[in-house]
DNA sequence: TATGAATGAGATTTCATTCAT
DNA sequence: AATGAATGAAATCTCATTCAT
C-alpha cells in the first residue's frame, strides 16, 4: 500500500477521484469495487489513479479517513458553540443526521467498516471514532452534573444513535425494494419514507427520553 | 445460478458447509469470501461444493436465508407465547439479543446486507427480514389500545433494536483494537466490555423508556 | 511466493513446464522473463501453470534448485566411483563440463545466479552450491596427504573450475556475434570455436599444473 | 533508443546519473533496474535524464561502455609500460584485479552481460572486450617467442582470468549469506573472506604455473 | 534546461466455474 | 457422488516514455 504525498499535487481532480472511489466503495465494499470501474467513472486513466493516489487499499484509507475525519470536525465544532448540555447532545445528533443522511454513500461504508470489524481501518480512522464516543461521555456526564441527565450508559447512547442513522439511511434502497415488492404482490404495507425533520425530531425524542431525569 | 435440491443429498455435510461459508461470507462480505476458501475451510472439494449447493450466489442466498428464517421463527413464537405487550416487546428484543450477540458472524452478515442496499438478497430473505418489522408494529398497537404505551414510531424502534445490537455485537473486534490501541498509547480509556445481561437490560431500558406512557 | 506439491500432480506436464521456464530466464533473466511466453511456449495456460507450479518466484526457485540439485547429486556420485583423488577431481571436472557445457541454458542462469549475489537463490539452492566447494576441499585433502597434490587454495581451484566452464558456455553467442563483426569488418581474427574435447582437456591439464606436486 | 551528446551537458550531474544507474544495473540487471529508481537515487527527475542521457537502453549503453573502455585503457598502459613478458602478464591480472575487485558493481555487470549472450551490449563494448582477449595473446606468443611460456591457449588463459576474478568479485555477497547460514547451523565451516593481495597472487601463481616452461 | 503530471501498453495474478473421470 | 485438473476472463498493478510548461 503506497499513499503518495496527496499535498504535492493539485487537490481537485485527486479530490475528484476520492469523491468517486467513495461512491464505488460505498455501493459495492472494497473487494467488489473495481479500480477500472473507479478511474473510468472519474475519467482518469488508472495510472493516473495510482500515480496521483497509489493502490486500492491507499484509495480505501483515504477515503474512509476523510469521511471520519469530516463527521468528528463538524461535530467537535458545534458542540463547542452549543452552550448546554441538552444542546450539545442536540448538535451531537444533527451532526450525524446532516452527514449520514445527507450524504447517502456515508452510511454504506461505514456500515461495511463495522462489518469488517475494522480490519480496513487504519490507525488513525480507528482513533478518529474513538473520540466520536467521548464526546457523548462528556456531553452525559456535564448534563448530569448540572442535573438535566440521568447516569446513563453512554456508550450504548452513542451507539444506538450512530446505529440508527446509518441504518436508516443505508436502508433506503432495501425499503424501495420492499416497496416495489409489495406492490407487486398487492399487499398493504405502510410507506416507509420519512420526512428528514420528523426523523430527526423522532430520533431526538427517542434519546432525550432515555437520558433525561424524569420528574 | 443455481440452487440445488439439498434433500437429496446427506444434510449433514451440506450445513457443514453452510456453517463455514456463513463465517466466510461474515468476514468479508460476498465479493471478499473466495469459493477457494469456503471449500478448504469445509474440507471439501470445490466441485462437491457446487455438486451439492450450487454457485457462489446460491451459497450466499442459502447462508442469509437459514440466518433470517431462524431469527424470524423464533421471533414469532416467543412472541406468542407472552401475553402482555410489554411481555412480546422484551421476547422481541431477547430474540434478537440471543441471536445477534450469541451467533458471531451473525452481525457482520447484516451489516453488510444492509450496506448493500440489498443487492445479494433474495426476495425470499427481504420478505423475512420485513416480517419483523411487522412484529414490532403489530405489539405497539396492541400496547397503544391497552394504554400502556404511547404511539411511537415503530419504524424507528424496530431499526433501533436491530441496529444498535448489531454495532454492538459486530464491534467487538473494533474495541478490542481500540483497547489494545489505547494500551500503546497509554491513555486512561474506559473499558468497554459490556457484560451481556447488563447490555441487553439497558437496551430494553432505553426502549420501554422510549414507547411507555409517561405520567 | 507459493509452490505447490508437484509430487500430487502428473510429472511430466509440470517436468515441461519447469524445462521452458530454464529456457526462458536463462535467456532472460528472472525480470526480463515473461509468464505470458513461458505459459505459451510451454503450450498451457497461464491459469494452469499457477496451478501446477505457483507464481513466477515459485517458478524460478524450482528452476534453480533443479539445476543444482542435478550437478551436485551427479558430481557426487561420481567422485565417489572414482579411486584416486586425480581421478575424483577429474570426474569433477568432467561433471561441470557435461552439465555446463551440456546444457545451453545452465551457465546463462547460473551467472545470472551469482550477479545477483544470490538474491533470487533459495536456502536450499544455496547450501547444494556450498556442497559443490566442499567436494574440492575434500579431494584436494586427500591428494595432500597421498603426496601427489601440493597444499593449494581449494576455494579458488572451484571457482576458477566453475567460473571458466560458465563463462565458456554462456560466452558462445557473444563470440559467434564477433566472429560476424570480425567478418564484416574483414579483420583476421581466429576462429574461437573449441572442439569439446580439447576444451576439458585443456582445463584439466590447466588445474592439474595447478594443484600437482612439481618434482 | 536514443543518445544525447553528453558533452553539450554540466559532465558531473551526468556522470552522478551513470553512476547510479551502473549501481541499479549491476545489483538487478537491465529488465530489473528501474527507471523511476535511478532518478530518484540520482535526485534527479526522470525527465532530466531523459533530456541527458537517453532512453533506458542509452543509460544501460554508457554504463557498460564506460566500464569496457577504463579497464581496456588501463590495462593497455599498464602493459606496454612493464617490459617482459611475465611483467606484462602481471599488469594484465593486476589491472583485473583493481577494476573487478575494486569496483563493487563492475563483476555482476559484466557476468549478466556475459549471460544475456552480449544482447543489452553495444558494438562499441563487444569491440573493447575483445581488445582485452588481444592483449593475451600477445603477451603468450612473446614470452613464447623468448622461451619463456610454453605454447598454451590464450583465450583459455584470458577466460580464467576474467571469469575468477568475476566470481569472486560478485559472489562477495553470497558467500557471506552462507556463512550466516552456517552460524545458524552451527556447521564449521572455513572462513571464505581471501585477503586481497594473498588472493591475487594465488591466480597469478595459478596462472603461471599454466603458462610457464615446466623443467 | 528541467520537471510534474499523465498514460498506454503490458505485466502478474486471481478466481469462479467447468469438465473428464 | 465426488474431485483433481484446467482455464477464460478479468482484476490489480507496473513502468518506460512523453508532453505541456
Amino acid at each position: 500500500m503506497k499513499v503518495k504525498a496527496a499535498q504535492k499535487v493539485p487537490a481537485d481532480l485527486t479530490a475528484h477521484i476520492l469523491y468517486i472511489a467513495a461512491i464505488q466503495f460505498s455501493e459495492k465494499g472494497f473487494s467488489g469495487a473495481r479500480v477500472d470501474e473507479i478511474a473510468k467513472e472519474a475519467g482518469v486513466s488508472k495510472s493516473s489513479m495510482y500515480y496521483r493516489v497509489g493502490d486500492k487499499e491507499a484509495l480505501y484509507h483515504a477515503v474512509t479517513f476523510n469521511m471520519i475525519n469530516k463527521i468528528v470536525a463538524t461535530a467537535a465544532e458545534r458542540i463547542n458553540l452549543a452552550q448546554t448540555p441538552e444542546n450539545k447532545l442536540k448538535a451531537y445528533i444533527q451532526t450525524f443526521a446532516d452527514f449520514i443522511l445527507g450524504q447517502p454513500h456515508f452510511a454504506p461504508l461505514m456500515l461495511r467498516e463495522i462489518a469488517s470489524g475494522g480490519s480496513n481501518m487504519s490507525n488513525d480512522t480507528l482513533r478518529a471514532m474513538n473520540q466520536m464516543k467521548g464526546f457523548v461521555k462528556n456531553i452525559l456526564e456535564e448534563g448530569y452534573k448540572e442535573g438535566v441527565f440521568r447516569k446513563a450508559n453512554s456508550f450504548l447512547v452513542h451507539i444506538i444513535i450512530v446505529s440508527t442513522f446509518n441504518f436508516i439511511a443505508a436502508g433506503t434502497s432495501i425499503r424501495e425494494r420492499l416497496s416495489a415488492l409489495a406492490d407487486a404482490e398487492s399487499c398493504q404495507c405502510e410507506n416507509f419514507e420519512l420526512p428528514y425533520e420528523k426523523l430527526v425530531n423522532d430520533i431526538t425524542d427517542f434519546v432525550f427520553r432515555a437520558v433525561k431525569i424524569t420528574q
